[in-house]
DNA sequence: GGCGTGACTATAC
DNA sequence: GGTATAGCCACGC
């Protein structure tokens, strides 16, 4: 697989994650087709340029936390980003159990077709 | 190749 | 709840 390819796979996977809902890293490498490389889709991200125009501010920590620094303008951005779509951080992390993306039939008994 | 570093994670106290 | 530790892997020096 050719970086390029890898770049491709992640980007796609992080664009795959549905609006109003979040995927850790460690999820989005594993649905790209590299378990284990959560480290990998960080710097990807981050060396990617904004004209990728990526739902970036879905993905953050497996514990729900987001990965920049409390007090730093990127958690700010993050932070409102998600708000916007109704995801609220609570005592400084997203409540995953409800908002984490899964594609199970937890998802579909909770708000899937009525 | 060694070593530190980092938008990470799981496990164990 | 918290810290520590080990594993992870790509990069740059």
């Amino acid at each position: 697989m050719t970086s390029d390819e890898i770049q491709r796979a992640v980007f796609q996977a992080i664009r795959a994650i549905p609006r109003g809902q979040v995927a850790a890293y460690g999820d989005v490498a594993h649905r790209a087709g590299l378990p284990g490389r959560a480290r990998l889709v960080g710097r990807l991200l981050r060396e990617s340029p904004r004209s990728a125009r990526l739902p970036w501010h879905r993905v953050l920590r497996a514990d729900g936390r987001l990965a920049f620094p409390v007090d730093s303008e990127p958690y700010a951005e993050q932070a409102r980003k998600l708000a916007a779509e109704g995801v609220a951080l609570v005592g400084g992390k997203v409540p995953v159990r409800f908002f984490a993306w899964r594609e199970d039939d937890i998802d579909a008994a909770l708000w899937g077709p009525r």
